[in-house]
DNA sequence: CTAGGGTTAG
């Protein structure tokens, strides 16, 4: 029996892949009703959906060109919607310019809606302010989509007084655009702001509040986020996934891993799909926390991995230092999964190679880079490169890497150098580097530090002082050290020389202790990593007090004897910081993993994961 | 057939 129009319709909607849509193509062309145009407007819709391949654009595309009718302006938008989602967005003005040229159509909210999507996803400024004023010429002024599309397209532009403008002209703005405004205030930096639209805003729902728990984690105020996480939880709001990714994001930044726990525990209990998106951020979220074991568990029990998981797990092993595990996953990825890297991946390949000291495999991955799959390195993969010879004492090999380099070198690579310098104890050149760097940033607070401690190292006190100097000249002043630990749940926060906890006096007794035991097992302090030239013993008393040492012993004194102890720190952290850890992990018998602002450290029976090279 | 929230690095 030949197929209907009116069953060609229902069957198009149960169409989820190009291949079955040809199918049903080649059955509408046999009973001679392909051209029907709410058929045609069906197609072309549904083709929409699956934007992944050109093929199928070209393929609604041959149907509008092979049409015996003109194109509806539903069709039309039809192909506009499709190309904003599309790899090539901008081709939607084609479509548009079809209307616009045709006696019987005329662009309507759809049309710009789209039109402007297409614009944000081409990061078209130009562009979008076209469609912009033609929205407004052609009377869109107050159509809610429209202005909610532009008021997402600037802050994408990062075009604060535009968005502001457009949302200022709208008479009563709704729920939906109301919530673009928070998210568009909070990517503008004005986190402040969106919070304050956020709270006088007479009904919110998930998405709203998902909006503005985003807005925090995306600014890194991670602590924010979660609270206000668990105001939306008393509040008794639905909580879906997008909320625990954003919340994950979050605990991943703090390393709350009790926090993340609860989350994982949360998402199993409710049955909610482990999407590819949710699957990430708890791979991450583990990675960031430093449970190397569970995060790599989560991830191969996902059910799909794209570009973005894969990358997660890379770059996961890197900052853990398993290097080796980094180029073993980056072969199965594209075996397995078929996935192929793009310039995060190798951002996080060559970082691993870096950490691990695997300069040949570094070498050839960065030549695969641009011969085997087109990408060209930017600032930050040349930066890993010099990192990685730097840390493996190349020290000249970097220096010519970044005389080779086509780009202008940035702070990052100069920054890379000054490190490696500081770690194989090359005065000259970190003299050298810390020049080329002041001429970049002149006020990079790990230089100054990497430079004093190149001159400490060598006992150069001259030297260490001429940087404290030239800091106070400038103004510069070194960012307070701080550590943050976890304990049921709860984040408990310490700076250096810091005394607000509540338990200060208990804590201050357990450093004592803890010192006094470590000593007898041998362990003594390196007073050279102390910026300034006092007294020995001032310089002990000065480490004594930074923020690690004071959250280890809270962990010692708090967290049960099996588990870790985990702290986060915003710095890198200290040689004495260092080996207080290895002390402790051996005399107490106690793990301890320690993320600083590049790595993990984990330390155990005395020794660390980093094999003290960092 | 529209609009708002979510994942990798630095």
């Amino acid at each position: 029996m030949p197929i209907s129009t009116h069953n060609a319709i229902s069957i198009v909607e149960l169409c989820s892949t190009l291949r079955q849509l040809q199918q049903l193509h080649g059955h509408v062309l046999a009973a001679g009703v392909l051209h029907d145009p709410s058929l045609f407007a069906k197609f072309v819709a549904t083709l929409a959906l699956c934007p992944k391949t050109p093929h199928h654009l070209n393929y609604s595309y041959e149907l509008l060109a092979h049409s015996p009718h003109l194109p509806s302006l539903f069709a039309l938008n039809s192909m506009i919607r499709a190309h904003s989602k599309s790899p090539m967005p901008l081709q939607s003005f084609l479509f548009y310019r079809q209307i616009l040229f045709a006696d019987a159509l005329s662009p309507d909210n759809y049309t710009f809606t789209f039109l402007i999507r297409a614009c944000t996803q081409a990061s078209a400024m130009g562009a979008g302010r076209a469609a912009h004023a033609a929205a407004l010429r052609r009377g869109f002024r107050s159509d809610a989509h429209v202005q909610c599309g532009l008021i997402h397209m600037y802050a994408e532009f990062g075009s604060r007084d535009a968005f502001r403008g457009v949302y200022a002209e709208l008479q009563s703005p709704d729920l939906v655009t109301q919530t673009a405004m928070v998210s568009a205030c909070a990517e503008s930096g004005e986190v402040h702001l969106a919070r304050e639209l956020f709270d006088k805003m007479p009904h919110r729902d998930v998405v709203a509040w998902n909006a503005m728990i985003a807005g925090y984690s995306h600014m890194g105020r991670s602590r924010e986020a979660l609270d206000l996480f668990g105001l939306m939880q008393a509040e008794g709001v639905r909580i879906g996934e997008a909320t625990m990714v954003s919340v994950l994001t979050a605990c991943a930044h703090l390393g709350a891993l009790d926090q993340g726990k609860w989350v994982h525990v949360y998402v199993e209990k409710n049955k909610l799909r482990i999407t590819v998106t949710l699957g990430t951020a708890l791979v991450d979220m583990y990675f960031k926390c430093g449970c190397v074991a569970r995060a790599m568990d989560v991830f191969w029990r996902m059910k799909e991995r794209n570009v973005y998981a894969w990358s997660s797990a890379i770059s996961g092993l890197a900052m853990n230092g398993a290097g080796e595990k980094c180029i073993e996953l980056f072969k199965r990825m594209e075996e397995e999964d078929g996935v192929l890297p793009n310039e995060v991946t190798f951002v996080a390949l060559l970082h691993g190679c870096g950490v691990a000291g695997l300069v040949e495999e570094g070498r050839e991955l960065f030549k695969s880079m641009k011969i085997r799959y087109g990408i060209e390195p930017r600032l930050e993969h040349y930066g890993c490169m010099v990192d990685m010879y730097g840390r493996a004492g190349r020290l000249e090999d970097a220096v010519s890497f970044i005389n080779v380099m086509p780009v202008e070198p940035h702070a990052g690579a100069w920054g890379a150098l000054l490190n490696a310098c500081r770690i194989h104890k090359n005065i000259e050149l970190g003299e050298f580097a810390m020049e080329k760097m002041m001429q970049l940033e002149s006020r990079n607070h790990g230089a100054y530090v990497s430079l004093s401690n190149i001159y400490a190292e060598s006992r150069n006190w001259g030297g260490v002082s001429d940087v404290r100097e030239s800091m106070k000249a400038k103004g510069v002043r070194k960012e307070p050290g701080c550590s943050v630990i976890e304990v049921d749940g709860q984040l408990h926060e310490f700076f250096v020389g810091d005394k607000s906890h509540a338990k200060y006096p208990e804590i201050e007794v357990m450093v004592k202790e803890m010192l006094r035991r470590l000593r007898l097992a041998g362990y003594v302090s390196r007073t050279n990593q102390v910026l300034f030239d006092i007294q020995e013993e001032e310089k002990e008393d000065a480490l004594c007090w930074h923020s690690e040492k004071l959250a280890i012993a809270f962990g010692l004194m708090s967290l049960r004897d099996s588990v870790a102890i985990r702290i986060v720190k915003n710095l890198r952290v200290c040689w004495d910081c260092h080996e207080t850890s290895k002390f402790v992990s051996k005399v107490f018998d106690r793990e301890i993993v320690m993320r600083d602002r590049n790595r993990f450290h984990h330390f155990k029976d005395g020794f660390c994961s980093c094999m003290d090279y960092w």
